[in-house]
DNA sequence: GAAATCATACTTTTT
DNA sequence: GTATGATTTC
């Protein structure tokens, strides 16, 4: 049985509050898993239905740990438990609701390599036959289908008009504004009469549903109780959501901190927690013991927050028995670094500290590229969090596409894509086929749309079609079949198309593995770009699972982890803060909290590691970044808190920032305020 | 029309 | 060092 009385007595307030809404500040280390499963707990005793619960967090597996924690005190299961990320749930809902907005339940969900190639699709198309003319400018380039990604959904998750995003975020676009609103235009209504979603539209149709009386009634009536985990990474649109399920009477717990808030470039906003109270006339509640570090790391990484400049106060303490100060690690380049960073870890294993409780932190996750090598030469397993997924990887993008096309017929971007490993087939072909097949009567139809290839392709076509046609015999409910019998076609075009095929085909394995674990096709997919595998451990399998190894993470992945002994690297100005985040006051900011999250992950050691100087060539201007210089987050105030005598200037930076997010009713709705961005 | 070659802008964090 | 669009070649 769960003891309340091991809590300490702000944690037991929270998780007993019962009178309304209620916001839990909840600094780095102060037990918030604990105290938000406590309360689940406190709620399931109650006699709270565990349908009746929605429990939002940041990822699946932070709702899984949670609810299984819960299921642990209680004794009752939570399966029935609505547990996941926003987009999740949205999906969730849509599927079961979608129909009031218009919306077929079999819709797919796009990734953002799926909207950046839809985009380039579109623009291709609008460039009619005609005006191939660039004679002034040989060289123009436009900007790359990423790009035009990023651009579109910058628009739309800050609400801000295309030409100030071009002009703040994207100037070297900016003369393409005409083309690209078209190009926005024609993406938007591919999307819905393909009845695609991308990540924004969950939210969005979310919101839409809300907008409905009877579908908003239904949704608000569902729940008693949503939680919501990491509050200080949502987005005005979140908030708008969450307001809007609570109309019905639901009570809302939001958990966060605001010194923890990394993630305004997916325009998350900590205005949504310091806002929280007011908006919801929610108690308080603040946890300021840290249970996780000795006192010498709080008092460092308190020095760190200090100097943030909008925040919750408060005042992290601790009463653990010290381990001495971090130790803030000049080296003389990365190849030192790297040396440094191992020696430490073997220090460490053979003081008894294993690898698993010990991890490496970067800012971006080819930070690590060279510790890798280093790492690898000195026979020191690691696992790697973050960074390149296993599923932009081309191969495995041609499978999901087949699958998709097992699941939707008229997926015109998985035809579009999976037509071209057909060897005879580029673009142009793939694209009259696909567009007869979109034009054709019903799910088939391959060979019809297709007349007049050559006789290599044409028979590759019909084997793709018996291939398709298999796997739809095959069910619903067997996914891994499904990608057994797919790849009778696929192995042979991946291993003719791609050098290292060998390799490939291993993450094929993988993939097949992870279809057979899955309840049905459509699932299977949903799963796959809503929660993808983000470790390279999810992926390799369990193989090594009684082997010890580092953790490498980048910070944003490493968020609500803990370990015994943290090594960040490359606290160097340029790499934290990114100098690509160096635009405005509120970038640097994050910057500096996202040093705090590193920081604040450690129990008892913490290192910082700093070279002196870099090898490879500035980029940009000529501003020479030959050599390495501290992190302007480590003033004085902090370097008096680290083992380490020497220090820096500190620059400063200018603010400018947009804010807003976009209201909705209705599809019509939704898209034409989007639209009114594109000025 | 498809494959091969060339030139150049860009390079983070993730649902 | 890389990815991708533009251009040239087959």
């Amino acid at each position: 049985m769960f003891d309340m009385s091991a809590l300490t007595p702000e944690q037991r307030t929270a998780a007993t509050y019962d009178a309304g809404h209620l916001l839990i500040v909840a600094g780095a280390g102060t037990g918030k898993t604990t105290t938000l499963t406590a309360r689940l707990t406190h709620l399931l005793r109650c006699g709270v239905a565990p349908e009746r619960i929605l429990m939002l967090t940041f990822s699946r597996r932070a709702a899984a740990e949670l609810l299984n924690r819960a299921e642990q005190m209680t004794g009752e299961s939570t399966a029935s438990t609505w547990g996941g990320t926003f987009h999740a749930v949205a999906n969730r809902m849509l599927r079961r609701h979608g129909r009031a907005i218009g919306l077929e339940p079999s819709f797919t969900v796009m990734d953002q390599t799926d909207t950046a190639d839809l985009l380039a699709l579109v623009r291709k198309e609008l460039d009619g036959p005609g005006d191939q003319e660039l004679p002034e400018t040989p060289f123009r380039r436009r900007a790359r289908k990423q790009t035009l990604a990023d651009i579109l959904s910058r628009c739309v998750n800050t609400g801000s008009p295309l030409s100030q995003v071009l002009r703040t975020s994207f100037p070297w676009c900016a003369d393409e504004k005409a083309e690209i609103r078209s190009a926005f235009e024609a993406y938007t209504a591919r999307k819905r009469a393909r009845q695609v979603l991308d990540f924004d539209d969950l939210l969005l149709f979310w919101g839409a549903l809300l907008r409905i009386p009877d579908v908003a009634r239904i949704l608000q009536s569902q729940f008693d109780h949503i939680l919501v985990d990491e509050y200080q990474d949502t987005n005005p649109l979140q908030a708008d959501l969450l307001e809007g399920m609570a109309a019905g009477g639901a009570t809302l717990t939001a958990v966060g901190d605001d010194a923890q808030a990394i993630y305004s470039f997916r325009a998350a906003t900590h205005r949504n927690i310091m806002e929280f109270p007011a908006r919801f006339a929610a108690e308080v509640v603040m946890l300021q013991r840290n249970h996780r570090s000795t006192p010498s790391l709080v008092a460092a990484t308190n020095a760190v927050i200090a100097e943030a400049a909008l925040r919750h106060p408060k005042q992290l303490w601790s009463s653990r028995d010290d381990r001495g100060r971090p130790e803030l690690v000049r080296c003389d380049d990365e190849a030192d670094q790297s040396r440094r960073v191992c020696d430490r870890l073997l220090h460490h294993h053979e003081q008894g500290t294993k690898l698993q409780g010990q991890a490496i932190l970067v800012r971006a996750a080819h930070h690590s590229s060279l510790l890798e090598l280093e790492l690898t030469a000195r026979k020191i397993p690691f696992i790697k969090y973050g960074g390149l997924r296993f599923l932009e990887a081309a191969h495995v993008k041609d499978m999901v596409c087949l699958l998709r096309l097992i699941e939707n017929p008229r997926d015109e971007l998985a035809w579009f894509r999976v037509l071209q490993l057909i060897e005879g087939l580029g673009p142009g072909a793939a694209r009259r086929i696909t567009a007869g097949v979109m034009e054709g009567p019903g799910p088939s139809g391959l060979e019809a749309a297709a007349p007049g290839l050559p006789a290599g392709p044409q028979e590759a076509v019909g084997l793709l079609e018996q291939t398709l046609t298999d796997c739809r015999s095959l069910g619903p409910e067997a996914p891994g079949a499904a990608v057994e019998r797919a790849r009778l076609w696929l192995d042979p075009a991946v291993a003719a198309r791609y050098p290292n095929s060998g390799a490939r085909i291993a993450d094929l394995d993988q993939l097949g593995r992870l279809a057979a674990a899955s309840g049905s096709l459509r699932q299977f997919l949903a799963d796959l770009t809503l929660d993808p595998p983000s470790s390279t451990s999810d992926l390799a399998g369990p193989p090594h699972l009684d082997d010890d190894f580092v953790t490498i993470s980048t910070i944003h992945s490493a968020k609500g982890c803990e370990w015994d002994v943290v090594h960040v690297l490359h606290v160097t100005d340029g790499h934290i803060p990114s100098d690509l985040a160096t635009g405005d006051a509120e970038a640097i900011e994050e910057e500096r909290r996202l040093l705090y999250v590193a920081m604040t992950r450690a129990r008892n050691h913490l290192y910082a590691y700093s070279p002196l100087r870099y090898h490879y060539r500035p980029r940009g201007r000529d501003d020479s970044h030959g050599f390495g210089q501290l992190t302007r987050f480590f003033t004085p105030a902090v370097l008096a808190c680290l083992d380490t005598a020497r220090s820096t200037r500190i620059p400063e930076s200018d603010p400018s920032a947009p804010a807003g997010a976009v209201a909705a009713t209705g599809i019509e709705t939704v898209d034409r305020m989007v639209a009114a961005l594109w000025d």
